[in-house]
DNA sequence: ATGTGACTGTGATACTCGTCACACCTATTT
DNA sequence: AAATAGGTGTGACGAGTATCACAGTCACAT
């Protein structure tokens, strides 16, 4: 559950402090360290919830977050994961002011409550500052159009080895990882169903390209993993 | 083709100014000025081409453009429309150094190149006009998730429906208009293939819910048109 | 030890939609 | 007048995948 911890760090000592922050005066630092909470979620915690008004843009310093929203069919949909370094909610804050997606904590999360006035005036009153978070939604927005195309015209096999290759080159860096995530959780981030994921993992465990069990993911033919990403 | 007027008008004397560069101060709004080019573009002119260094932002102030870029399998996919008080390309500035998207005028467009360099030192010397930009940035991005969700999970009656009942009430503000896109164009945007759009339309005119010839447009029914785009 | 709930595997079935092939239509060109 | 190109309509077909239903597994609580 949530747990707000008492003896918070300053700012200016944090050594998670992101790249924006760090561009900050010393008044700046100290507005926003005597605002913010440091939290401490665990596994399952929503952070966010969509549909709710919007409060704080959170700064993820420890654990994995899955950003994710509630289709017109009901399906949820991972959106993108928030992990050490990335600030939530920026959007809901500048573009709506009800939470249009939520968060949840897929492991333990220790993150920041920034409320939204005090970022918003961090903004207004910094260029450098104001300037960084450009560039990191730009960045954000980018991966995104990425993502969009892909997932619509890769197959469900094309898109499930895409989420894998993201696991090992862009998170664990390494052939060999547990995956933070249920089976459920893969579907929602392809884009398809439980039991299409079911199905392909299967595939690509006959095939040699993987060795699975429970959540331990072992690659065994990255080559081919990347044929069928292209090609899917 | 493109046409780059002589006589441009001051960026301050620009009526059709956007909210963020009328918090720039008048040194500012010089350097903008002195270094934007006016240009007049016809029905498609590629105005930004993906893969190519990216070098302008582009502030549309008149015309329709579409924001699309080339799917893993070779199918073009529409991101979104810029209209009048746009800008095409921040992303690239900041989050990459090469185009990651195309834009193409759909029909007459005037446009203001701004070259890179100024854009972005413009957004690290005035808050304000950064914090203009964030929010616009913020405020696409939430209307991608929105869209993200949409494509994924609608079939292509309700993803047809969409797109009229976009062009209907955020573009036309009517329910008789002139479409500004090919088939084709609208395939691209619906992110299906131009012979499903094509039968989608037939059973919508034979359903009696639209009318349409050539690419006039009337909405005979609109409420229907809502419960598939919702139930789709 | 028994129940409960979250998660996963798998077979059968149906249906949407993408693909291919071809025809047609309107401009514009030569 | 013929040729070419861009855009559109339509039929047949099959692959891919969502859906449904049910079974099995595991952890944890009572």
């Amino acid at each position: 559950m949530f747990n707000i911890l008492q003896n918070k760090v300053h700012c200016k000592n944090c050594e998670l402090i992101s790249k924006a922050t760090r561009l900050l005066n010393a008044s700046e630092l100290d507005a926003l360290s005597k605002d913010m909470s440091d939290v401490t979620l665990s596994k399952g915690d929503k952070i966010f919830v969509e549909g709710l008004p919007h409060s704080h843009v959170i700064y993820i310093r420890e654990g994995f977050v899955k950003v994710h929203k509630i289709g017109p069919s009901g399906r949820d949909q991972i959106l993108k994961f928030a992990r050490p370094g990335a600030f939530v909610g920026i959007q809901c804050l500048f573009g709506a002011n009800v939470n249009k997606f939520s968060a949840t904590a897929l492991n333990t999360v220790k993150a920041c409550f920034i409320s939204g006035n005090i970022f918003k005036s961090l903004v207004n009153q910094n260029a450098k500052f104001a300037s960084e978070i450009v560039t990191s939604l730009c960045q954000d927005e980018l991966s995104y159009f990425e993502r969009f195309v892909d997932l619509q015209q890769k197959n469900n096999s094309g898109k499930l080895a895409d989420a894998i290759l993201y696991f090992s080159n862009k998170v664990f860096k390494s052939d060999n990882f547990t995956l933070p995530l249920t089976i459920v959780d893969l579907a929602a981030l392809s884009s398809t169903t439980r039991e299409s994921i079911t199905r392909s993992l299967k595939d690509f465990k006959n095939s040699g390209i993987i060795e699975m069990k429970n959540r331990d993911i072992k690659i065994l033919n990255k080559q081919i993993l990347i044929k069928i990403s292209e090609n899917g």
